[in-house]
DNA sequence: AAATTTGCTGCAAACGTTTGCGATATTGTT
DNA sequence: AACAATATCGCAAACGTTTGCAGCAAATTT
């Protein structure tokens, strides 16, 4: 246990520990001369100050928590990317929890953010999570509680999430805009906001053409099923299939493949994704991209933003873009 | 600022603070009123155990660190998936880093490891590093590391990885049973010692056939790279292309899908993979699974081996097995 | 020469726990 | 009734830092 503290270097160098610690802070009232010394002793002994004297010396921990229901997801991968090589960037570290969609689990987790003294947390609740009071109270010991992407409907809390709406709509547009006929749309969980909101944009900006397009709605909750829904309205011979997600995506293209339908001259396909998906498959898919990293990069900001004082509750959204690939 | 501690109980309820503390762990000390009293009163007022004053004090921090490449990746992706899920279930936090493949990164993320007093690490080196001194000297401090999927070469450390020659072996072992003749494989970045290891074992396997099968390799270190050194092939109308990851996978489906050809009927595909990405396709790719949850779930085990006091350094692997698709 | 400033360093308390040991009160034993 | 054994609790030190304040010598100003 070679672990060297100020007080063995203090002992060595014949200095009180306070100096010690001053000249390897660089503070002014420590001569050059002193502090050369003590740095160069504290390289070759491999100091390393100790985090957790130093947040409950401070009470703060530079230690962000973040919450998510899986890390095995594009999306939520690019967004965790993004915020940890912020965090680190910015001298901070992340905690990053899984709470598999269950409520349970996510309190656990919650404790141990709270047990770490966490200086801030981001979290994305699952489905089933009504109860956002303990994520609430966080706020209350100021800590600030970023929400991301599933977001609770309450007001009081800051959010950054994708535009639902506007992607969807962006979607439909592209579909409007290449004259389609026969749009069969397949959308994700009922119960999710997202969902509601994609469907209802979805369908508005289709449904407002002069000349009717012709539009199915399915659901499904997994590629599976996307798959099985897919087969099932293929004789109804749509033109274009608009997915809601990466998940649908992958089961729809199953079945084209399996079909051996061309795209786009059988079926037009076109998705909603964070961008790796659709570029699997050849011709690469027409998206709408919701990118997780630059909703973690805001997120991030957010964060900052608290940090730095600001109390003003704000729900963020990111700009989506269509990325044309040969699908449409 | 809420915050409750044993302090401020034992105030309001007339008792030491280390009355307080084992009453709050339940020893036998303390007569079951006063237990209750105290219990009570904790919960009432929110407490929750400062975890940096309990590691500071008691020097073990129930921590451990995970530095990876990048999380954005199938295999890493299970692979923490299952760590960060049992280190939960044993009390255990973790923090998970992303080196970008840079040592620098990688040092500095090491750094942040030492300074929070982890108890165990996880680590995925970058194929660029060479020195991996930083992370022996972490074994002096009796913290063990669990090396895991790319490990370095030096014998003194414990590692856990799949089993690289086995799993090429197996592959080409099918591809030998279904009496193909024309084989393509397409390896990875040839510094690694995983590609090495690939390479070596399946062309040995398919060489060793009496009837000679005729055996090409290239090398690509990207999807991208993939999909023009197998477009680059097809004149040589291979029956079959055996992939090395994921990625080359993903590349060569995409000339396949371009080129319009049939599977297996035209070209024949097997893989070694996490098992999600030859699920994308149909028919289903058959890939020899190496997979990310089952070494996780290893190199758990092997760190708990460790923290429970075996010194015994080992080098473990875990069995593949040949997930059958319909593409061979 | 006395007074003031400046430069450098040390003292000691505090952050919130854990834990060995000693103190007191209660009970049981002879 | 004196003594031993138990049950219950408090004291105080320690973990490794940070930081306000005080101390003291040397340099500078009156």
């Amino acid at each position: 246990m070679n672990n060297t503290t100020l007080k063995k270097i203090s002992e060595i160098l014949g200095l009180s520990i306070s100096t010690i610690s001053r000249a390897l802070k660089d503070h002014p009232d420590i001569s050059d001369k002193t502090k050369q010394r003590v740095v160069e002793l504290a390289t070759t002994l491999d100091y390393e100050p100790n985090a957790n004297a130093i947040n409950l010396r401070t009470s703060h921990s530079k230690l962000f928590g973040l919450i998510v229901p899986s890390i095995s997801n594009w999306f939520y991968n690019a967004f965790i990317a993004a915020v940890e090589v912020e965090s680190r960037r910015n001298g901070y570290s992340l905690m990053i929890l899984q709470s598999g969609d269950d409520p349970l689990i996510e309190i656990t987790n919650l404790k141990l953010c709270r047990q770490n003294r966490i200086t801030g947390l981001f979290v994305c609740i699952s489905p089933e999570t009504t109860n956002i009071e303990p994520f609430l109270k966080l706020k209350e010991l100021d800590i600030p509680v970023i929400f991301f992407d599933k977001v609770p409907d309450a007001g009081n809390c800051n959010k950054v999430c994708v535009a639902d709406s506007l992607s969807a709509t962006m979607a439909a547009t592209a579909i409007v805009n290449k004259k389609k006929k026969k749009v069969l749309g397949i959308f994700g969980n009922t119960n999710l906001l997202m969902t509601k909101k994609r469907l209802e944009a979805f369908t508005e900006t289709i449904n407002e053409k002069v000349n009717k397009i012709q539009l199915t709605i399915d659901h499904a909750t997994s590629s599976e099923e996307a798959e099985k829904v897919m087969a099932s309205h293929l004789n109804k011979k749509p033109d274009t299939v608009f997915c809601m997600s990466d998940e649908i995506l992958i089961g729809v293209m199953k079945v084209i493949q399996q079909k051996k339908l061309k795209v786009p001259e059988d079926i037009a396909v076109i998705t909603i994704s964070n961008g790796a998906a659709p570029k699997l498959y050849y011709p690469e898919i027409t998206y709408v991209e919701t990118s997780g990293h630059k909703l973690g990069m805001l997120a991030f900001s957010s964060m900052m933003a608290c940090l730095a004082g600001s109390t003003f509750i704000q729900e963020l959204t990111i700009e989506s873009i269509l990325v044309e690939g040969g699908s449409l």
